[in-house]
RNA sequence: GAGCCGCUAGCUCAGUAGGUAGAGCACCUGACUUUUAAUCAGGUGGUCGUUGGUUCGAUCCCAACGCGGCUCACCA
């Protein structure tokens, strides 16, 4: 039996003071019939509101309380927001005056009362029956500077979200911006699919997987780095719209905008190419920014973002003209390239593929300079294993990445759908695998064998979800937008 | 994986140029029937992240380790 601190066992012999005097401290036939915003709804325009006007049961936290010995305030809060009520003993009676006197902050009450307003013209909730429905037996952080090491915040989320209202803020907007693009997707014809997580070949992005092991099967598995291929494989079933929002898992490492499990929005749309998806892209994004945040202009970490169209559409090369500030002369010559990039301090090898090699000197020079919302397009052939070549220039496909607060948010392109050419873009990488390169493709053999059958003119794009709501919601960190972040082992 | 920073009461933080620690909030006792970080009076509460080392003596100095944050690397 761990040691208590007298704070711990003072809340320990209040239960079983309660247990004594034949009072559940953990009762369960409380109905909760209102909740704080139903106070609001009927009488927050009211100022002179008539005594006992309606009568409210109402449920939750008190997460606040100021006594005057025969009367109190407590602040209540429920899942709708936080109210203020108002206990007196001679309304609610000696006896139970004296039992709620003992309720401490942090014990979920249930309440009814009549609306009113208090002096300063606070609606509140005037008591007339008040009960304990959860003892609790950990003091909350304190009321003034609230949770703020981010250790407990994340570890003990529920505390956080107790204590940090802003906090309860960012998740409910999470929540509504993944309910805005699902119905902006289904009013579109789009089909909800849900592929496996557990994946044979992990597949559709670049990436290190985490291995897992079916016991029955004795079978190796990989958590999915990537829906597409299966996405995919259903287009060519002929569910030619389809979307999945959900988790995806890479073996990587963890910071302010990686998180080893995230949810990305992925979808496919055939007879559409990249170039339709950059203006659903457009028309999406600013649908969600407009309903969530009300306007197109919002700030993030003290940046100013405009959503306002059109969006400004650059290819890789570019971009590196204009923020690396070389000539394109430079950008197009490999051995130029490869000085260039030299002394930028990119460490590049002497064989490093030219495709590559612009790929890095973008993300170098041009990445976190891509403020305003961007669409990068034009990328290399050899970077993009997935995507259809451009008819103008097979070095280069049909793909754009979509940039914004000096971030990538989404990737996108008109997809690979010729079986010959992807199984030699298989087989490039199966080399580049067995040259080292951890994240490689793996060979698809059904996949190829997918799009033997005939895989439409299509168009997909992934959307990192975690990175959206982060921009949406100024929050610096992906821990801010992820409930439960993945952290080391307490102790 | 590397560098830098942090870890003191339930929470937010001081502090000790080495002599075993303080405040505010919370909590307990008392007063108070319209407060808004309520107020007033009194009080309880700490293996100073862990383990070693130096020292007569370590929360403080040194080392290792743990956990977290930031930056870099990897990546979306």
């Amino acid at each position: 039996m761990e040691e208590l601190s007298e704070l711990l066992l003072q809340r320990r012999r209040k239960v079983d003071e309660l247990w004594s005097a034949g009072i559940n401290p953990y009762p369960n036939s409380f109905r909760q019939e209102n909740t704080s915003a139903d106070i609001v709804a009927g009488f927050g325009e009211i100022t002179e509101i008539p005594e006992k006007a309606a009568e409210f049961t109402v449920a939750g936290r008190m997460i606040a309380r100021r006594s005057f010995g025969k009367a109190a305030f407590i602040q209540l809060q429920d899942r709708k927001g936080r109210m203020q009520l108002y206990v007196r003993k001679d309304v609610i009676g000696d006896e139970a005056f004296d039992i709620f006197e003992n309720y401490d902050i942090g014990d979920i009450i249930g309440a009814t009362g009549w609306p009113f307003r208090t002096k300063t013209g606070e609606l509140s909730l005037h008591v007339t029956e008040i009960t304990l429905l959860t003892k609790s037996l950990l003091p909350l952080p304190e009321k003034f500077h609230g949770l703020t090491d981010v250790e407990t915040r994340y570890r003990q989320r529920y505390v956080d979200l107790i204590v940090n209202p802003d906090v309860r803020e960012v998740f409910f907007k999470r929540a509504k911006i993944v309910s805005l693009i699902r119905e902006f997707m289904v009013k579109r014809d789009f089909l909800e699919v849900e592929t496996p997580m557990m994946h044979q070949i992990p597949g559709g992005a670049a990436a290190r997987p985490f291995i897992t092991h079916h016991n029955t099967l004795d079978m190796e598995l990989y958590l999915r780095i990537a829906p597409e291929l299966y996405l995919k494989r259903l287009v060519v079933g002929g569910f030619d719209r389809v979307f999945e929002i959900n988790r995806n898992f890479r073996n990587e490492g963890i910071s302010v905008r990686h998180n080893p499990e995230f949810t990305m929005m992925e979808f496919y749309q055939a007879y559409a190419t990249y170039e339709d998806l950059m203006d659903f892209t457009e028309e999406m994004l600013c649908h969600v920014a407009e309903q969530v945040l009300g306007t197109l202009d919002f700030p993030y970490q003290g940046q100013d973002i405009s959503f306002v169209r059109p969006w400004k559409r650059l290819t890789v090369k570019e971009a590196i003209v204009e923020y690396g500030g070389v000539p394109l002369k430079t950008v197009n010559d490999r051995e130029l390239a490869l000085t260039y990039a030299r002394s930028i301090g990119l460490e590049v090898s002497e064989n490093i593929g030219y495709g590559r090699l612009i790929t890095e000197i973008f993300e170098e020079v041009a990445e976190p300079k891509l403020i305003q919302p961007t669409f990068i397009t034009q990328y290399p052939t050899e970077v993009s294993p997935l995507s259809r070549k451009s008819d103008n220039d097979p070095e280069f496909v049909d793909r754009f990445e979509f940039f914004c607060a000096g971030r990538e948010m989404a990737n996108a392109f008109s997809e690979l759908n010729d079986p010959v050419d992807q199984k030699e873009r298989f087989l490039a990488q199966v080399e580049a695998k067995k040259g080292g390169d951890e994240e490689a493709h793996y060979m698809d053999e059904d996949y190829i064998r997918a799009l033997e059958y005939g895989l439409p003119p299509t168009a997909g794009e992934g959307i990192g979800i975690d990175r959206l709501v982060m921009l949406l919601t100024d929050s610096p960190s992906i821990r801010d937008v992820i409930l439960f972040p993945q952290l080391r082992k307490e102790k």
